[in-house]
DNA sequence: TTGACTTATGCTCACTCTGAGTTTAATTTG
DNA sequence: CAAATTAAACTCAGAGTGAGCATAAGTCAA
């Protein structure tokens, strides 16, 4: 232990931008969607982004320390000027300050440190038609993370071969180890057979670090000022470090699921077991076993029947409808709902 | 929706100061500790506290943008400065940005932002002694969270109490009948009889927020400069909202044991179960059935046995040694310890 | 040396939870 | 009406969990 500095203070310390951006989920036709803001001219009003750079971001703004009591009232107010909805749940992801991960800043001298939020609705939010605000399908950014209708191609034809090159280049046999370790954690690369073996639906943030720092997404090659002959893994990039924040959504929502009642945020007051089934099917990525979610679901105490019925759905037999009982909160710690994978 | 706001870009929002603060925990005794610096001498070279302000805090420092590369690069240097430990395992905790809770401040016009990270670690530091640095019990911080012992008296014989005045103080209904609400959440306080029903280990920074908001502790009372007259709930207090990011810590690890391998941070490399259990314990602030406890530690592939026995714990049969299997993080997703409280 | 005490470790047992179905019911569509 | 489709009830075996008993292997004091 070296004596405190006392040269650097606090008051010294050089400022710093505070960047708040939101990662709002919906689930529209049973697929997750986030909503999106394109192009220049918003980027353009906060100030950050060259005239001449376009691209996908998220709702975003800075903290004004002045104006915002708090982080996430701030965020609030920059969801509310930039989208027409107004989520009922917020949740802090991350800090994130990387030096060099927010590309397109003019002045380097003010370093930007970004917040991520999470938040969620079930509003359309009408915004269908718009080309500069919509509610993207997060599988555009993340293609490798649907694995609804099994095991996506795109491991076997673009990551797995990338992730390949990337071990092989590594400078020596401890790096070229700790990569492939890496691969293993991350994509259940294994070495033996091209298999995957285990897929932590949850690591969603882990695998795009991978990717990044394997020069296989668009954002890394930006970022270090390389060429764009890369061989790059398919899948839409985003703005700044915009696409890292939705991955970190990404995973917390699949995680935050199975302990925390949360999925209730993204139904209709009213809805069908099957509704809420292919919701959760949306977020975790991967396909479950009707006849225990419903046993699940209706023996956790979550979730009440209402009279009506409804048939509006498609063929077949009419369903029930359900209504979250927002009073579990009380009664148990931590509601939430255990899943298990059913691929295939 | 409205226009985006042009008038405010981020290089002209206000700037901010990033303040980093580390609960660096370790087990030690079968208590848990965390790193405390003490005194306003630190405080002072940080240039945050008044002079004549004292107290418990957090080894803490600013984020420098221009010599730290990342924020947690940032935070291990200051921990590096403040404490003789070298943590092994960070992570980020939350990010705070409350007006008015960052009392001592100086400057009000630049906001201190904080950003909160939890270490493990399973040194002893060899500052005992120490009157400036040294590990302090964190049920000094938080007795109503240590249940090992049953339900702490402080429940019954303050909090309690205290909260009913509180519920009682309510200016209408509507906001009553929502402060009952949520002390039972927190602290499983129902009408009825003078019981409490549950009590969500995991819900630590939950109880005391409730307590800042109805100023039950030291800090609500100081923030608002308010008059020190109060009937405060026992429990040492810290300077700035150092307690808040340890409750932040305390919760998130309690969370986190069930599901990571992360109590192996904090013990030796060689360690019996009964050490393993007891630490375990002390985080989680309740006891544990021990068979049970063996039985999953040992069916969890987590640990394997080592040759040599152990016998200067007690007089007892001498137990085995055991030591983490560091590549249970390839084989399965997600190793950890799943937990049923065992009051009593 | 023995018996009391202490801690470790092995094992049982009932009960719940979970994965994976089968069967029957209630509709729409051709 | 038959075929297709979705809902919903029920079964069953195996894994996991909570609780406790029994035995093993030491220490300590008389």
């Amino acid at each position: 232990m070296t004596a405190s500095s006392g040269s650097s203070s606090v008051l010294n310390a050089p400022a710093v931008v505070i960047g708040l951006s939101a990662v709002v989920v919906a689930v529209q036709g049973h697929e997750p969607k986030v909503f999106i803001v394109r192009g220049a001219e918003h980027a353009l009003a906060a100030g950050v982004m060259s005239p001449n750079e376009d691209g996908d971001a998220l709702p975003f703004g800075p903290f004004d320390p002045l104006q915002h009591k708090t982080l996430e009232e701030g965020l609030r107010t920059w969801v509310r000027d930039q989208t027409p909805l107004s989520p009922g749940y917020f949740e802090q992801l991350y800090t994130f300050g990387n030096r060099g991960r927010y590309a397109g800043q003019r002045d380097e001298t003010k370093r930007v440190v970004s917040v991520g939020y999470l938040a969620l609705t079930h509003e359309k939010g009408s915004v269908e038609k718009s080309e500069r605000v919509f509610f993207g399908n997060w599988y555009d950014y993340f293609p490798w993370e649907d694995w609804r209708d099994g095991k996506p191609r795109i491991l076997q034809d673009a990551i797995e071969p990338g992730l390949k090159r990337w071990i092989a280049a590594a400078e020596n046999a401890e790096e070229k180890e700790h990569r492939r370790m890496r691969a293993q954690v991350c994509f259940g690369l294994t070495d033996a057979a091209d298999a995957f073996s285990t897929w932590d639906e949850e690591k969603v943030l882990e695998r795009y670090e991978l990717l990044y720092g394997a020069n296989l997404v668009y954002e890394a090659i930006r970022d270090k000022g390389m060429k764009v002959d890369y061989v790059l893994v398919p899948g839409r990039s985003m703005l700044y470090d915009h696409r890292r924040i939705l991955a970190t959504a990404m995973g917390r929502l699949r995680g935050k699921l199975k302990y925390r009642p949360v999925v209730f945020e993204l139904m209709p007051s009213e809805f069908t077991l099957l509704n809420l089934q292919k919701t959760v099917e949306a977020i975790v990525g991967h396909r479950l076993h009707k006849q225990n979610f419903r046993r699940l679901v209706e023996g956790s105490g979550m979730v009440e029947e209402v009279a009506g019925k409804k048939s509006a759905e498609a063929g077949g037999r009419p369903a029930a409808l359900f209504r979250f009982r927002r009073d579990v909160l009380l009664e148990r710690p931590a509601p939430g709902m255990k899943l298990s994978a059913n691929l295939g």
